[in-house]
DNA sequence: ATGGCAGTTGCAACTGAGTTGCGTTTGGGT
DNA sequence: ACCCAAACGCAACTCAGTTGCAACTGCCAT
């Protein structure tokens, strides 16, 4: 995926080319972290995007495998960090003080085996503590 | 925890013990399987516990220490599984199929490494597929 | 035992995330 | 250029959880 334009990757799941995906997905793409539909409509306001819209296109784009949706912080985010497929997982972290969430893409994640006759699809882990920058802040206290 | 009556419990931490705290925590303890507010609800729907009452409740539990929360399954769960503190955590398994969840109490959870600066308090571990009975009646199809 | 009060409960109204229905617009294949 | 399924905007709704407040009750001190 990385390398990849968002019109090309939009165009090879099928999705069409629309402004509001464009900008949704280059949006994404920069952030670097999940957004939260709230965050991603605050920053598209006045570009006459609705808040359906939001909701709609990022479970388009969970759909296709192009994104990935975490439960972190109260509230569903999204990610879109390389290397994006459904049941791909990496640990998040949320910091509890400044709420920011983050991915953990290089840490190592050990799956958990299943019990006998139970049938594992997907894990998530959820890290939370405080991130480096409240804990030099002294936020951690 | 274990082998303390529901009242020395609730003695123990300094809550009242009033008739619908012994109830819940009795049934919590009896369940031994995450509860969603609403399963609880549900099941005291008729003594006369209203629905705020019962939100009240789980999260005196749980600042309380003893009873844990999940996010599991797109709603909060309570569960009373023996040892519980905050900061505890072992994985949890969702149930694609039927919903239910369940607690791994059994199951080691190796912690995250956190990144330099970064101070990890808490971890979970959710695990969705399907389980036995499902897997056994064909649900995973 | 009883009096007081902090802790607890019930009720009603509210919030905020997410969904649904439906009529309109638009990307993109022909 | 034309057409239609996909995408969109709007409005109204659902559902989990919260807040404010008045009434009630364990439980401790007297």
């Amino acid at each position: 995926m990385r390398g990849r334009s968002a019109e090309e990757v939009l165009e090879g799941c099928g999705l069409k080319k629309t402004e509001g995906r464009l900008r949704l997905l280059k949006m994404l793409r920069l952030a670097r972290r999940p957004m939260s539909p709230d965050e991603v409509f605050a920053r598209l306001r006045g570009k006459g995007v609705d808040r359906v819209t939001v909701y709609r296109m990022l479970d388009a784009f969970f759909e296709a495998g192009i994104v990935h949706r975490i439960e972190a912080g109260g509230c569903r985010r999204f990610a879109a960090c390389g290397r994006v497929h459904h049941g791909h997982c990496h640990p998040h972290f949320t910091c509890r003080v400044c709420g920011a969430v983050e991915c953990l893409s290089d840490v190592a994640l050990p799956r958990v085996r299943a019990r006998r006759g139970y049938h594992v699809e997907e894990q998530e882990v959820y890290v939370r503590g405080v991130c480096a920058r409240c804990s030099a802040a002294g936020g951690g206290a």
